[in-house]
DNA sequence: TTGAAAGCGCTACCAT
DNA sequence: ATGGTAGCGCTTTCAA
């Protein structure tokens, strides 16, 4: 089927390419009346302009790539959700890769898009990838890069993220004010900025309130079946009155292995999540947790992107963001007498 | 950053551009020496080929298209993770749009993925949408398209749906043989082929086993206070020992209802949802359900669409396919004595 | 084995 | 007000 082109229009109407572009583009320079004629026959043709001709004149495509780990997490999709809103309405099209979590993909998909000639690129890292040779580059050719929830000290460039260590450290105090005093921590991956702020709000909050930081009290999540064996006999010792999660799915996991052991929450025990994802308000007792603004971090990134695109801040120019918090009280962490 | 091109390694080398792209795509009549220092040049300076000049002069983006309702629903993030796994090994790359459930946002998502010339598209039509002009006209021009989920007796094109009526079937059977008799049913979005399909597959159980059916039994759930206000006096007056709900969110918002009543699941009444969400493990009790094969049914139709495309099938050959659902049976239908 | 030229669809500059 | 021409980056005849 083939699409029909300026030249066809030009040819039926006997003028030349110029003059239809012109017409077609809303140039003054054109007589009334074979602006009509082209326009007509434009309309009646169903004539569309070919983008690929466009960009390529142009280096431009008006396209941002994007990439993130997966697909079922909600914050990502939520954050999918934001960067959409601003790129459908600026007149920007999403292409989309996924990194698996695996540096090679995720290299690959660095390469691809670049390939393709993006106008830009957005991407949250994902959890264990600790080289970013292929950020780098990005940077090093000049294409402009907004990298959302996770900072990688090495690359220099715009950031949006959130501030983990005031989002755990109103968590932690919160479980402080509701009268615990044993509170467990489950950390999250290792190396990851995220891990290490919330995991540091934990302890500041603790200082503040002037209770003993207790080493045993912290677990490492990296293995499922590591959690529980850590966690048991901390819970069946009744050493906590609390445990606070790196995120949801954890203290979901976290509930269950308190239940195993025989107690209840929120009964015996409070536990605080983090990123208020929607498993945590589906779940019995709902839990409370740390909400996340994972939409705006997408739209703010996509818009700070497209303003470097656009050219209106220098590409040089590193323009950083630190989204604030929420905490979301639920079931999960009742306030104890 | 200007990248570098075929003509500027064959300015360097002294040949033409010609020679350099024969050289770069491996043809054999090639001297020797030439080739090694074309392809020498274009590793040092890193050539990148340009799709966009490519695509031009062929014809072919090595794009799809992909329209879905909303990013949300974790169902249709399974279906975007099955199609990536096809379109990621063969090449293609995904432009993604969203139609928030709109007519008109659909149509011009429509309409922006076919002025970017992608190769084929595929959608997932959003619930309240009855008009389908738009996805005519893709079929009307000959691009290869595939329709995900929900089927519009319209659209002469190739689906990828699963068997909702068979599903609804067995779980309902699975309900009265599981000891219930008075089994309500909450409908869908009205005028969906998969709404149609899971209440014809509801009635044909009752059927089959010869229960009556009951149409005030039956509510809609368009309205999330109207769903609340007609289950109501059902529950109080204990008409009903189990619900089918079209959905898990559903199923969840039932659960709260019984609830509100003072009756409780699964002691009183087996709830059943469908679609196998997340929220249907998280919740308490765990959910019986429906599992749609969603990462399935996002490869196989990212497959025919690839296969069409590649012009292994005939464009005008409609293959469509239905897949299989599967029970799930989790704590809130237990077997009653 | 290599070059020259045309063309994919469009725009922009320079003429007229 | 319109035409001619060149060129974005690449491939593909046809010619040498």
């Amino acid at each position: 089927m083939k699409r029909i082109s300026i030249t066809d229009i030009a040819r039926a109407l006997n003028v030349t390419p110029s003059t239809v572009s012109r017409a077609l583009n809303g140039e003054p320079r054109i007589s009334e009346k074979t602006r009509k004629a082209i326009l007509a026959l434009a309309e009646e043709w169903g004539y569309r302009p070919n983008p690929l001709a466009k960009s390529l004149l142009h280096h431009k495509t008006f396209t941002v790539g994007l990439i993130i780990p997966e697909f079922t997490h909600h914050f990502f999709n939520q954050v999918l959700s934001g960067i959409e809103s601003i790129t459908n309405v600026k007149g920007y099209h999403i292409i989309i890769c996924t990194s698996d979590n695996a540096y090679d993909k995720e290299k690959k998909s660095v390469q691809t898009l670049l390939d393709m000639r993006v106008d830009g690129l957005l991407a949250a890292i994902g959890n264990n990838i600790n080289t970013f040779d292929h950020f780098q580059e990005i940077v090093d050719i000049k294409v402009p890069l907004v990298l959302v929830d996770r900072i990688c000290e090495d690359v220099e460039t715009s950031y949006v993220v959130t501030n983990d260590f005031e989002g755990a450290l109103q968590a932690t105090e919160y479980l402080i004010q509701s009268g615990c005093r044993q509170i467990g921590y489950i950390k999250g991956p290792t190396h990851i900025s995220t891990t290490f702020n919330r995991y540091m709000g934990y302890r500041e909050a603790l200082k503040k309130w002037q209770l003993p930081y207790q080493e045993e009290f912290v677990v490492e999540s990296n293995e499922p079946q590591n959690l529980r064996e850590k966690l048991t006999p901390l819970l069946k010792n009744r050493l906590l009155d609390a445990v606070f999660a790196h995120n949801d799915y954890i203290a979901y996991d976290v509930i269950d292995i308190i239940q195993e052991v025989g107690l209840t929450v929120p009964n015996d025990i409070s536990v605080m999540g983090y990123a208020n994802e929607p498993v945590a308000s589906y779940m019995s007792p709902k839990l409370s947790t740390v909400k996340q603004p994972a939409f705006e971090m997408g739209s703010l990134a996509a818009s700070i992107l497209l303003q470097i695109v656009e050219g209106h801040i220098a590409p040089s120019q590193i323009l950083s963001e630190c989204l604030s918090t929420e905490l979301v009280i639920r079931a999960s962490t009742p306030v104890r007498s």
